[in-house]
DNA sequence: TTGACGAGTAAACAGGCGTCTACTACTTTT
DNA sequence: AAAAGTAGTAGACGCCTGTTTACTCGTCAA
């Protein structure tokens, strides 16, 4: 495979600092979403980006900066977070039946969730757990011991995913959308409230 | 550091195939529950087992093939899914309670949760979580839809580690592991029945 | 005692990784 | 038009990975 090069695209502007950034940064993205922090290689990044692999370090330093870049521009659940407060499990209980039924999901969970082990990013995952998922949702909750339920959701919601990722569609164990949303409601209520 | 050899331990018999294969094998599974698959190098084996690293795939063929063995070797969770069926979702609360306070657990889950994003052996730990975790559960739950229930609980069995590893012994959220362990059975009830 | 077998060893293999240096060539300033 | 600055490029750097080859040498049978 030849290298990718920005002279391979004469019809962009040729010399863009910040145009290459982003097309750096949204190459980045996905990846990490779909592979995990480890499996993404700088030159899978150049690639997808039609960069040359030393523009990643000459505009982010190093890997895992890009990394924390990529983290610090995706944004919380949509959706999932927002909206009235009772109907919360139920909300969490639809993304989650998405999530295991389809595959489906924000790509800020996917990553977050599938870099959980590498220890070079640790406090990146750590931090971003915590500002993206743990306390939006610890903020919702009423009543005492907000933080400890807010934890047994989210180990549930990572949890999910995990199991999803092994199991293929099957992780749904057979039951249609609606059905496994009705039943993680009331799991989700369980430890919600 | 010097490389180890089984020389440089005289007092045992200098020659013993089953023994070395032992050596090997015992090194490793503490050491793929500790870092997971792909964190542990053939290098860290054989230092572990005083063994020379070209022994270890003499004996196992394969790093892949020597963590199939290692699996294979591993019982379920002890003292978890054995017991009375109505207190099944004490008993795993309790678990997971430890889980989440101490950090304690049974290698078998360590070594799982850790390793489930390598793809190289995607299958074997899917196929083990079905065989030690999932179907045994099942088994053991009464009612219909037994395999979705007995998933929703495995994921919150493996995300409850995910989030012990991230957030250490404040991944409880300042309970208690009693507190806990009550919170947890509720939610557990939830999924189980 | 000699021969063969095989457990154990040292060293290297090929390939992948993140990173960095030296350079080219385009663009802008003077 | 010449000079300066900088975006982009090619290629190599050192390190680490799992795996393999060629060899030594202890052990046991004939």
């Amino acid at each position: 495979m030849p290298e990718v090069t920005l002279h391979d695209r004469p019809e962009l502007p040729r010399r863009d600092k910040e145009r290459t950034r982003r097309r750096i940064l949204d190459a980045a993205g996905p990846l990490f979403a779909e592979l995990g922090y480890e499996r993404v290689t700088m030159r899978m990044i150049a690639a997808a980006a039609g960069v040359n692999i030393a523009l990643i370090n000459r505009y982010f330093g190093a890997k895992r900066e890009l990394f924390a870049q990529v983290l610090a521009q995706q944004g919380r659940f949509p959706g999932v977070l927002d909206g009235p407060r009772d109907e919360l499990p139920r909300r969490l209980a639809e993304y989650v039946a998405d999530r295991l039924c389809s595959g489906a999901g924000s790509p800020v969970l996917a990553t977050l969730s599938r870099s959980a082990e590498a220890p070079e990013i640790h406090d990146l995952i750590r931090d971003r757990v915590e500002s993206a998922i743990l306390e939006p949702l610890r903020a919702r909750l009423p009543g005492p011991d907000t933080r400890v339920r807010a934890s047994v959701a989210t180990a549930l919601i990572m949890g999910a995913g995990t199991l999803r990722r092994l199991f293929g569609p099957e992780a749904a164990g057979g039951q249609d959308r609606d059905a496994l949303a009705d039943r993680l409601t009331v799991v989700f209520r369980a430890c919600l409230s």
